[in-house]
DNA sequence: TGTACATCAGTGAACGCGCGTTCACTGATGTAC
DNA sequence: TGTACATCAGTGAACGCGCGTTCACTGATGTAC
């Protein structure tokens, strides 16, 4: 198709592929901070230096590997968001925000526990001596932006609780809840502030399901999960069954 | 004091005691997964292999920092909650439950922030390579107590709110908060449940925050912690001022 | 209190392993005319 | 369509570094009589 594109390109962008492939099952095996490049260029096949053609340190290809992993989850997160507007309208009902909401959330749990060590790299403990560029940042919020979006089509549609034993949020949390707003507009600030503490429960809960701190408690953690989400749905404001007034 | 207490036993003891805080101090430097005997015995001018007759490996001495960091961790949370009894009762005012909560979480962040570390070391990603004995646990679990400590306070004086919106646990879940019941005789099932996505919200938060996922929103997250610990305290029931009857 | 023996702490050398990165090179693929 | 040159992928050797763990050893500290 694309007249410029060679046989070497092709091949190369196989390659790239590849390493990332091989990259990401060891770190399924070993963790982030043993990533090694000559481990994956011995599982290619490879000289070691081989791969400095393709990444140019160690650390490229781990951003390379952690904005992969914030786009798959951040593309869940929308594809089941729009998914499930479809699947609801072609029942020629209404589409229903809170459980929009509630299936974007099990989906990124479900993403979280059939990718363990992709979700380590991105919401675990920062890996030592690496700092994430701000190229990652757009592919970061993505999953932050579906929820926000839910929140903004239930505000439409008047779907949304109007949460009045909240306090407005005043001074520098005002200002910051001002900043999430622009990705809502006309999402009450209350809501907002609600919907970040959500957003913390999530990954909080995913996070201490996936380290093993749920263990002896609400491990299996499958009922607990589907229970919590209800209940920050509701928290949130997203009601139960007909709209708010 | 001790009889059978020799100069050697108390050269031991503080040699451990030493082989702990640089270790520590690496930790603080590196991260866990860099932690090496080698750097430790080098800081101390000994030789490497002098270590091993105070840890017998690695993982060992990765242990011990686990349990100190969760024995830390949970005296600070212990410390707080009976310190709030005392300074509320020379008041001659009843014991406040709501706000014995509060600083008790707030007292959970600053430690996480004070030892970041330390933090990761307990909350963050697994190990890789490295599987916690259930030596562990009984540390582990002690600012889950302090917390259903305070409920079951304010549950025996009537300060606690009936939660009347929120639905009885059956299945499994009941089965699992029934197990939490056993730290908290008397509260009901609906607040256990509520107090459990309390505490994963609140070290999801403190996450969040250390891990750098707050950045460019709720950053600095000082007003947003103290109105979310507020929000959660109401959460679980906790009410402001007066009993609910 | 003094001596003989047992226990223990710390040494230094060694084993066997792994890593990221650089550099001059060969040979294949692509491009301009 | 054919040739000359430029670009690029992959090689292999090397640099310099780090690690955990074992083991036979020396010398100091503790214990039993």
């Amino acid at each position: 198709m694309n007249a410029g594109r060679t046989a070497r390109d092709r091949a190369r962008a196989e390659l790239t592929q590849e390493i990332k492939d091989v990259a990401r099952r060891q770190l399924a095996a070993d963790g982030a901070e043993r990533l090694s490049l000559r481990a994956i260029s011995r599982e290619l096949g490879m000289v070691s230096s081989a791969l400095y053609r393709y990444f140019p340190s160690r650390d490229d290809l781990l951003t390379a590997l952690i904005i992969d992993a914030y786009d798959a989850l951040g593309s869940v997160a929308e594809k089941v968001s729009a998914a499930e507007k479809v699947s609801v309208a072609e029942k020629v009902s209404e589409p229903d925000p809170r459980s929009t909401w509630i299936a974007v959330c099990h989906a990124v749990r479900q993403w979280a526990k059939d990718h363990q060590h992709e979700y380590m790299l991105i919401y675990g403990s920062p890996i030592a001596g690496y700092q994430a560029p701000a190229t990652t940042i757009q592919s970061a919020v993505r999953v932050a932006i579906v929820l926000l979006g839910v929140l903004t089509r239930a505000q439409r549609e008047g779907r949304l609780d109007p949460l009045e034993a909240a306090r407005e949020p005043s001074g520098v949390l005002a200002e910051q809840v001002a900043v999430v707003a622009r990705a809502a507009p006309g999402v009450p600030a209350t809501v907002l502030l609600r919907t970040v503490v959500a957003w913390t429960q999530l990954f909080g809960m995913i996070s201490f399901e996936l380290f093993g701190q749920l263990a002896r408690t609400m491990d299996p953690a499958d009922a607990f999960f589907a229970d919590t989400i209800e209940q920050m749905a509701t928290f949130v404001g997203l009601n139960r069954g007909v709209a708010a007034r």
